[in-house]
DNA sequence: AGGGACTGACTGAATGTTCAGTCTAGAAAC
DNA sequence: GTTTCTAGACTGAACATTCAGTCAGTCCCT
C-alpha cells in the first residue's frame, strides 16, 4: 500500500471511485442481481465492511454504479459529437457509439448493463429513475440534432419528436442482440440499417463507408 | 435422470401447468432473480417440495416457465394472424399484438418477462436459447409476411431480411418503454410509429384508425 | 399391496449488515 | 518539541436471515 488515506477528500474520493469501478466490473460479469458485496470488495482489494462504510447498503452501491456508468458514457459521447461539425456527421457518430463496440472499450461500456437496468427498473424506483433519464437524454439528443440539421438545411422536414422516439427505439432494439452477441444481428449490420433508416427519412446522402477500426 | 414427472398423465399434467402458471405470475411480480420456490408453491397452493418434485431445480422451473409463455404467445399470435387475409393486415395484427396491451391480458403476457429474459441470457445458456428462438421466430414471421405480401403485389420490393431485422429491432425497442410504462412512449404511439415505418417502407396505404377494442 | 403423488420438517450454504474495535494523521494542549 | 486527543478510514468476526434442495414417511388410487 503506497498511499496513506488521511488527506481529506482526495484519497477518499479515489477509493470511492475504485469501488464503483469494481462494482461495474462485477455487475457486467455476474449480473446485477448476483453481484455480491464480497465480490466487489475482493475485486477492489478491500473488506466487505468498507464497501458498506462508503455506500451504506448494497442497493445504493449498485445504483450509484449505474449512475457512474451513465455519466461517463454521456460525457464521452458529448465530447465525441462536439468534435464533428455537421448534424449528419454527429448523428452518425451517435449511432456508431451505440452500435459499434470499440476495441479499447472498458467493461463498463458493455450494453449488458442496460439489460440489467431494464430488468431492475420495474421494482427499483432508483434504477427506474436512471433509466428514464438515459432514455429521455437519448431522445432529446436525437431531437435537437434533427432540429439543428433542419435549421441548417441538411435534413428534410420530419416531425422531430416522432423521429426521436422511433430512432431511439430502433437503436435500443439493436442493443439487445448486440449485447448478447446474436449472430443474426451484428454491430455492423445494426449500424448500417440504422443509417439507412436515418438517411432515408431525413433525406441526406449516405453510403456504406466507415470501416470503424 | 429420467423423463419429467407425469408429463402425460391427466392430473399430473394439470398440476404441472398450474405450477408453471404460478411461476410466471411470480416472475412478473417479483422479477426472475427474486422468484423463490416458496412463492411459487404458495401461489399454487402446494408445498415447496412438490415444486422440486416436478422440476428438479429452481432453474428448470424458471426456464420452463419462460418456454411456456413463449409457446402460448406464439400460438395465440398465429391464430390471430391466420384469421386475416391480407399480408398488410396480418403485419398490422402482429405489430398490434406487440405494441398494444389488451384489457383481458393475463399477467403472463406482460413484456416485463422479456426484460428478465434478456437480462438472464448472458449467463444462462438455457434462457439464451429461448431468447434466440423467440428472436429468430419474430424475424422469420416478419420476413415471410413480407415475401408473401410482395408475391401478392401488396408490398414494394424491399430486402425482406433487412426489413425483418430492422422491424424486429424497432418493435423490441418499443417493448422496453411499453413494459416499463414510460409515458414518453406509450403503446398507441409505438403502434402508430411502427405502422408509419412499415407502410412507408413497404409502400401500402395506412391511416390512423383502429381504436383497438 | 404397491406405486406414484405429495408433504412437513430439516439442513447447509450463502450473504447483507452490524459491531466493537484498530490504526493513522494531524490538531491542540502543554 | 513532545504528548494527548480526535475524527475518519478501515477491518475481522459475528449475527440473523433467507433459500434451494433433501428425506423419511403419509395418503390415495387401482
Amino acid at each position: 500500500m503506497e498511499e496513506r488515506a488521511g488527506s481529506a477528500g482526495g484519497m477518499a474520493g479515489q477509493r470511492r471511485e475504485k469501488l464503483l469501478h469494481a462494482a461495474v466490473e462485477i455487475i457486467v460479469e455476474r449480473g446485477y442481481a448476483d453481484t455480491r458485496i464480497a465480490d466487489v470488495a475482493k475485486r477492489a482489494g478491500t473488506s466487505q465492511a468498507l464497501v458498506i462504510y462508503y455506500f451504506e447498503t448494497r442497493d445504493q452501491l449498485l445504483t450509484e454504479a449505474l449512475r457512474y456508468v451513465e455519466d461517463r458514457w454521456y460525457a464521452i459521447a458529448t465530447r465525441r459529437m462536439e468534435a464533428i461539425d455537421t448534424s449528419a456527421g454527429r448523428l452518425e457518430e451517435f449511432i456508431a457509439l451505440m452500435c459499434l463496440p470499440e476495441p479499447g472499450d472498458e467493461p463498463e461500456d458493455s450494453w449488458l448493463l442496460y439489460l440489467d437496468l431494464w430488468a431492475q427498473s420495474p421494482r427499483n424506483p432508483a434504477v427506474a429513475a436512471i433509466r428514464q433519464k438515459i432514455d429521455d437524454h437519448s431522445r432529446e439528443t436525437i431531437r435537437s440534432l434533427v432540429l439543428a440539421g433542419q435549421a441548417a438545411g441538411e435534413f428534410a422536414a420530419v416531425d422531430a419528436d416522432d423521429f426521436a422516439v422511433t430512432l431511439s427505439a430502433l437503436l435500443y432494439g439493436f442493443v439487445v442482440p448486440i449485447a448478447l452477441e446474436d449472430l443474426a444481428t451484428g454491430p455492423t449490420q445494426a449500424f448500417e440499417l440504422s443509417m439507412e433508416y436515418v438517411s432515408g427519412r431525413l433525406g441526406f446522402p449516405w453510403n456504406r463507408r466507415r470501416a470503424r477500426n
